[in-house]
DNA sequence: ATCGTTCTCGGGAACGATTGCGTAAAAAAA
DNA sequence: TTTTTTTACGCAATCGTTCCCGAGAACGAT
C-alpha cells in the first residue's frame, strides 16, 4: 500500500546519507513525484507524512524509526525503512535546518575565483565540505571592502554555519568582521589575516617564500633586486617584505626602498602594475631583478616587460608568487613560489568545521603555517 | 520598548532586500543578539515574534507591515518598520524557503572548479545570481560520471530550485539528468550538452572555432595537422572536430583517421596526453601542427612536447582552446581559442532564473550560441 | 435603528522534521 | 490476581514565516 508512488531504490538512513552509496543510474530522484507532463508543476517531495499515511502510524514514530530510535520497535522500523526506500524519501534539508537552528551551509569570501590560486584553495574546500555534508556558498569581493561588506552581510543574511575568509586588499577596518566574529559566528581566516580577531588561520610561511626566492636571485649574483608588492594593509604584504629584506640584509646588501613598489589593487588594476615597472625601470639604477609577491602580480609583471620589449631573464629576472599549473610553459619558465593551496583549503575547512561542531567554547587558536616551494625555473640565470 | 536588544541601523521591506542598501561599516550584523562572552552560544536572530511582542500586536500584522500589505494601517506599518529597523530584523530564509518551497539556490555542476574556463564561467553565474538573491552551491565532477551523479543527489537534496551543468567526459547516460528533469527542475546546460534533454542550453560555435583554427595553420602552409580532442561523447568533441575537417575539406585536404586522437578523461589523467602526442609523433609522417580542442588538452600537449624538447613553432605548430589570460605569456605565446566564458556564465543563469521564475510552463527552448575568438600568437609559423 | 461595506487586525493552520511528555497495552514482578 | 515496569507509540509544541479566515469597529445607506 506504499508503493502507490515510483517505486525507488535507495534511502538511507539520514544519519549516514550520502556516505558511499551506491545506486544505479537511473531512477535515483524517484523521491518526487512524476507531475511532469503538460502542466509546469513543481515537483513535490516525499515526506515523512506520506510515509506515516501509508503505514497508518504517526508521524512521530516514522520520524523516530528513521532515526533508528530505540522506542520503535524491530517491525515498525522495518515497515518505515521498506516503506521509506520504496518512495525513496528523502530528508528535507530545510525543514532540518529550521528547527536545528544550523543550515550547514558555509561561506567563502575570496577576492576572485578566476584566480589559481583561490580556486584551489576553493577546490580544497569543496572537497572536505561536501564529505561532511556542508555546501559551501562563494562570494567574491574583488578586492573591494564595500563589496566584501555586502558579501558578509549575504552571507550572514543567508545564515552560514561558519566562514572563511581571504581579506579584501581595501580592508583596513575590520569591525564588520569583528561584528560577526563577537556575535560567535566560527570564522578561520586565511592567506590575508588579521591577528585583530582570535580564531584560527591557515597562511604559508610567507618570509620563508620570499627569502627563498630572494636568496636564490642573490645566489645567482643580483645585485640589484626590486619588489612589487601588494597593499601595506594587507599581512601577506608585510611578512613577504619582510622574508626580502631579511635575506638582503643577511648577504650584506643594504635595502633600497625606491626598489618596493606597492599595488594597492593588487593587480585587479593592470595600470598599477604597469606604473609600478615603469617606475622602476626608469630610475637611475634601474633593477636588475623583480620579486612579485602575489599570482596576480607575477603574470601582471611579467606581461608589462614583454610589452616593453624587456627580455627576462637576459635584460632582468623575474621570481614570484604563482600557483598557476602552467608556470612551466611560460616564457621563460617562471620560478615561482608556489603555495600548497588544496592543502590550506582542506586545513581551513577542518578547523572551521571543528569550530562549528565544537560542543564546548573554542578558546585555543591554532595558527596553521604550511611551507610553500620555490619551484625553479629560467626566469632568472647567473650573473658574474 | 522595542529597543531592549542592540540598537541596529538598517532593516529593509523583505521585499527589495540587499538591493542598494548603503549601511555604515559598523553594526551591520546586529539583528544578531550579543552573547558572545565565555560560554560559547549560538547567536540568536530577531524574528517577526520579536517585533510583535515588542509591539503588542500579532505577528501576522508584523508579516503583513513588512510585506507591505494594503490591510495594514500606515500607523502600524510605520511602528512596524520602526520597531524592525531599531532591532535590525533580517527575515530568516529558511523560513522563507520551508513556507515558499524554494531554496533560492542553484546548483552548478563542472568537472573542476580550478580550470580557467570553468571559472569564468562560475565567476559568470555567481554575479548575476547573487543580485538575484540566488546562491549558488558548485560540485565539481572531475570527469566522472559516478562523481556526477553522486553531486546531482546532493544538489537535489539540497533542493536547489535550478541546475546548470557541463557534462563529464564519462557521462554517455544522461538518464540520471533525465530523471531530474522530468520531475521538473529547471536545467540549463552548457558547454557539454546533450539533445537528449530538452532545455536550454548555452555553448560557443564549437564548429567556427576549430575551422578557423584549422585554416590558420592552413593558410600557413601546414599540410599535416593533427587534433587531440575530448572523449567522443562529447558534444564539442564531434563539433570541434567537425570544423577540424570541413577546414580541411575545404583547403583540398584529405582527413586522416590517425591524426586524430581522443583523450578519454580530457587530460585530467596527464598519461593520456603524453601517449596521443607519443603516438602521432612516432608515425611515419609525423604531423606538422596539432589542435588541441580543450584548455587542458592544450596545456598538457605543450608540456609534453616541451618535456620532449620539440620545439613549438619550429619542429611543430600548436593552436588550441585555452581561456587562460594568460597564453600571451607562454612559451611560445599560443594561439588560442578563446571562448567567452563569462558571457556563457551570465546566459546560463539568465536562462535558468527565467525558467525557475516563468509561472507557466517553458515549452520553447533556447540554444544560446557565443561566438570564440582566435588570438593570434606565435604558436605557428610560415611555412613554405 | 438596522444592514452591508470597508478597514484593520488576530487566530491558527500550514511548511517538514524532531522531541518531550503522556499513555495504552504488554510484560514482568509482586 | 494485582501492581509495577517496560515497551511502543501518539499528541502536540517548536523552528520562523506566510496567509486563509474570521471578526470587531467604524461608517454610510436605507
Amino acid at each position: 500500500m506504499c508503493g502507490f508512488r515510483m517505486p525507488g531504490i535507495v534511502a538511507d538512513n539520514p544519519g549516514v546519507i550520502r556516505k558511499n552509496i551506491q545506486l544505479p543510474a537511473s531512477s535515483i530522484f524517484s523521491s518526487y513525484l512524476y507531475l511532469h507532463n503538460d502542466a509546469y508543476m513543481k515537483f513535490e517531495a516525499v515526506t515523512i507524512k506520506d510515509i506515516a499515511k501509508a503505514l497508518g502510524v504517526s508521524t512521530s514514530t516514522v520520524s523516530r524509526a528513521l532515526r533508528d530510535s530505540y522506542e520503535i520497535s524491530p517491525e515498525t522500523k522495518e515497515l518505515v525503512l521498506e516503506c521509506a526506500r520504496k518512495l525513496n524519501y528523502m530528508p528535507n534539508p530545510i525543514a532540518l535546518s529550521l528547527k536545528e537552528r544550523r543550515s550547514r551551509s558555509i561561506g567563502v569570501v575570496v577576492c576572485e575565483i578566476a584566480n589559481s590560486f583561490f580556486s584551489q584553495v576553493i577546490n580544497g574546500i569543496e572537497s572536505i565540505a561536501y564529505d561532511r555534508g556542508y555546501n559551501v556558498i562563494i562570494a567574491q569581493s574583488n578586492e573591494s571592502v564595500e563589496r566584501e561588506i555586502m558579501d558578509l552581510h549575504y552571507l550572514s543574511s543567508r545564515s552560514v554555519d561558519g566562514l572563511i575568509i581571504s581579506l579584501s586588499t581595501e580592508t583596513n577596518d575590520i569591525s564588520h568582521l569583528q561584528d560577526l566574529h563577537n556575535k560567535g559566528l566560527p570564522i578561520v581566516m586565511f592567506d590575508r589575516v588579521t591577528d585583530e580577531i582570535k580564531t584560527h588561520s591557515v597562511v604559508v610561511d610567507n618570509f620563508k617564500g620570499t627569502y627563498e626566492a630572494t636568496e636564490y636571485l642573490l645566489q645567482k649574483g643580483y645585485k640589484r633586486i626590486a619588489a612589487i608588492a601588494n597593499s601595506e594593509f594587507l599581512s601577506i604584504t608585510s611578512e613577504r617584505l619582510g622574508g626580502y629584506k631579511d635575506a638582503l640584509q643577511a648577504y650584506g646588501q643594504k635595502f633600497n626602498k625606491s626598489y618596493v613598489k606597492h599595488c594597492f589593487y593588487g593587480g585587479m588594476v593592470f595600470s598599477e602594475i604597469e606604473d609600478a615597472v615603469n617606475k622602476l625601470m626608469t630610475l637611475k639604477q634601474p633593477p636588475d631583478a623583480i620579486i612579485a609577491t602575489s599570482d596576480k602580480l607575477t603574470t601582471g609583471c611579467l606581461k608589462t616587460l614583454m610589452r616593453r620589449g624587456i627580455k627576462v631573464p637576459d635584460d632582468i629576472a623575474l621570481v614570484g608568487f604563482l600557483n598557476s599549473d602552467i608556470a612551466e610553459l611560460m616564457n621563460p619558465a617562471l620560478t615561482v613560489v608556489h603555495q600548497p593551496a588544496l592543502e590550506m583549503g582542506k586545513a581551513a575547512i577542518e578547523l572551521l568545521l571543528q569550530l562549528i561542531e565544537s560542543k564546548r567554547p573554542v578558546t585555543q587558536f591554532e595558527k596553521r603555517v604550511l611551507t610553500p616551494t620555490l619551484v625553479i625555473g629560467k626566469s632568472a640565470m647567473d650573473v658574474n
